[in-house]
RNA sequence: GCUGGCGUAGCUCAGCUGGUAGAGCAGCUGACUUGUAAUCAGCAGGUCGUCGGUUCGAGUCCGACCGCCAGCUCCA
């Protein structure tokens, strides 16, 4: 029997009969291996483990764990959840049924049948049914022509419509149970191995995308091998609700949306104070690092846009002016008007690397129905730098920036994760600077041992992009901060020069980079992510005087003197109200520290303290308060 | 922008098949003088998103528009 050899993850080589399968391999390791695996990687693909191996190769066996394990996992989800459609509802037409990042969906086609949450408990019924037989799902491949008469015959034009352009490649079925459907697959062995189902919503969706075809009812649902894990998400659904930014925002009194200005918050004055203390870190980082603040005009003539290139390819974002038949528009970025700085003088060799930071609004004309409280409006405010810089100095800038923007979420206990986007197709520019300028990346994060994900062909066409997400206490995924170098848009565009040591003239690299992102946005992630409670460096009210009677108001008006002059944010509660009363109140109000005073405190110059969320803490001095909270305040401590 | 749902007091919400609006909280006034998550009583507060239509009569039915929410799309 001839044999292949197949390298695992570890490197460790090993020799299989021709023709084993993933199953083969990962019971020759361990039988609870066998038992966990769901599919491998075999040469960089993801098979099926009743795939038989003909050839040399590297191989991963994926479980639960890896993310191409989980994808087969709920594609095989999707497969049987349409089969419980099918067999429920027959007639049903079917159109895509992907894996998504958090479980899966399918789209079909019921006719005139609308679905109620009725309708889906009851296709999660049959998926459980259906799983106890604990069905194989079978992968057939099939010629195109009989892939075809199989959907002609039962009459899917969406299927076909696929088939239609799938002409020269491997077709293959996978089927289930009573169900096949067209599918590259991979998928899990069998459907014993889904344990926990949930279908969540129903939603509509144009057939692929577009709104010229028909609108299908698109199911989300997911997946677990264990209850406990379905238990848990549906915990973080529920959290995240109750974290909802637009419900804190309204309740904390940190800004208000308006009819008057869709798209476009109205800070309170306690919002502002969040905004407030996020400029006054931002600038504070900035200047210790060689930034230069400039401001832009917010609106500027359409030649502008015009010459940047954003009057063909971004118009339709953007706000248009008339006025003496000239059109302006509101700026929908900072970058071409940083050049004029730039230009403002002849730059030399020495001057560089420049780095202009701008905190400007913004304005993007976001289609009506992206916008989404802060997440998505269409007046933002941007914590955005422009830096200058020889292409030799495209590692030590980077570098700057990876420190800066891993230096300034940790104030906030974000974890940020690294992307690494090279070159597109369409990328223009010298293709030497290109790879120059992606090695200088990667040796920046590889400098800083930084672990990150590469996106290859991800790049801006003016540039490679390290982009950066960060993770917040629920485990959500937000993009937020971007560092992109631009060889084209700005530095081509606009003509960009420096003199260099021989005196020759030339071009510098334009680096484009944001850390927040957005305020906007970046004040609805940490709301959530904080749910309200901000740290008491950040919170709109550091402390609360709560005297117990009225014979407490005077000292308790000294206890706030003395806070207040010591630059704390507190405010005195001197209503008519038991000491209850305002405990709950200030509670639910997430203030950091409450200081009861009653006539212990007032012969003892001391306070109470009450602490959000612990409750309690004990009496202290006066004095010694001051200093706890002023130097958890400094230190930008996070308490929760 | 597209599809669907929704829009009643500052907030959260009730208002059956059409008969000119109601609660709790918040606010104000008064009483109570209070020790770690809601003291009691009273008062005030709405042209029911906007405009138009049907009807003797519209918060309730119909249409258009605006906005919000979910999804799609877009994301130089």
């Amino acid at each position: 029997m001839p044999t292949i050899k197949l390298t695992f993850p570890d490197g460790s080589v090993r020799e299989f009969e021709q023709g084993a399968t993933g199953l083969d391999v990962a019971k020759s390791i361990s039988s609870g291996l066998a038992r966990e695996a769901l599919a491998v990687e075999f040469n960089g693909e993801v098979w099926d483990l009743s795939r038989n191996f003909f050839q040399n190769g590297t191989l991963k066996i994926l479980k639960w764990t890896d993310d191409g394990g989980k994808f087969a996992y709920w594609h095989s989800s999707a497969h049987l959840m349409a089969e419980a459609i099918e067999s429920l509802f027959p007639g049903t037409r079917f159109g895509i049924g992907p894996p998504i990042e958090n479980g899966f969906y399918y789209d079909i086609d019921m006719g005139d049948h609308a679905l109620s949450p009725d309708d889906l408990s009851t296709i999660e019924e049959k998926m459980y049914e259906l799983t106890k037989r604990d069905v194989p799902y079978v992968r057939e491949e099939k010629s195109w022509d009989d892939a075809v008469s199989y959907f002609q015959k039962k009459g899917d034009p969406y299927k076909l419509e696929l088939l239609a352009g799938l002409k020269d490649k491997t077709i293959s079925f996978y089927h289930q149970g009573n169900f096949t459907d067209l599918c590259y697959g991979p998928h899990i062995p069998s459907t014993g191995r889904i344990k926990a189902i949930k279908l969540l919503s129903v939603a509509g969706a144009y057939w692929r995308g577009s709104e010229k075809n028909k609108m299908l009812q698109r199911i989300y649902g997911i997946t677990f091998p264990l209850k406990k894990e379905l238990d848990d998400y549906l915990f973080r659904l529920e959290e995240a609700k109750r974290r909802d930014h637009r419900k804190l925002g309204k309740e904390l009194d940190l800004f208000v949306f308006h009819d008057i200005a869709p798209g476009a918050p109205f800070w309170l004055p306690k919002g502002m104070i969040v905004f407030r203390e996020l400029e006054k870190l931002i600038r504070e980082e900035l200047d210790m690092r060689g930034y230069q603040e400039i401001s832009t005009p917010i609106m500027v003539k359409k030649d502008l846009w015009e010459q940047s290139g954003h009057w063909t390819h971004y118009q339709e974002n953007m706000f248009l002016i008339e006025s003496e038949e000239t059109t302006y528009s509101l700026k929908p970025m900072n970058c071409p008007e940083s050049t004029f700085v730039y230009k403002h003088k002849l730059r030399s060799y020495k001057d560089l690397p420049l780095r202009f930071s701008e905190l400007g609004r913004l304005h993007r004309n976001e289609l009506s129905g992206a916008l989404g409280g802060m997440f998505r409006v269409r007046q933002i405010t941007m914590d955005d730098a422009h830096i200058y810089c020889r292409p030799d100095q495209i590692f030590s800038e980077i570098n700057q920036l990876i420190e800066l923007v891993t230096h300034v979420y940790s104030m906030f206990g974000l974890k940020p994760m690294f992307n690494l986007a090279t070159k597109p197709d369409k990328g223009m520019g010298d293709p030497l600077l290109w790879e120059k300028a992606e090695a200088s990346l990667k040796q920046a994060l590889e400098t800083n041992n930084i672990a990150y994900k590469l996106k290859p062909k991800d790049g801006a066409f003016y540039g490679p992009k390290i982009d950066i997400q960060i993770e917040d206490a629920i485990g959500r995924e937000w993009q937020v901060a971007t560092i992109q170098l631009d060889f084209v848009m700005l530095p081509e565009r606009f003509h960009l020069e420096y003199v260099a040591e021989d005196g020759s003239r030339q071009q510098p690299v334009a680096i484009h980079r944001a850390v927040f992102g957005s305020f906007e946005r970046f004040i609805g992630i940490i709301t959530e992510h904080f749910a309200g409670s901000f740290p008491t460096w950040l919170s709109p009210i550091q402390a609360v005087v709560l005297p117990i009677t009225d014979a407490h108001v005077d000292y308790a008006k000294n206890v706030f003197d003395c806070l207040a002059a010591g630059g704390v944010r507190i405010e005195l509660d001197d209503r008519n109200e038991k000491v209850n009363y305002k405990i709950r109140d200030w509670e639910t109000k997430k203030v950091p520290y409450m200081l009861v005073v009653g006539e212990k405190e007032k012969s003892g110059g001391s306070v109470a303290v009450r602490q959000h969320k612990k409750g309690d803490i004990g009496m202290m001095p006066l004095g010694e308060f001051i200093g706890k909270i002023r130097s958890e305040i400094a230190q930008k401590i996070i308490t929760s």
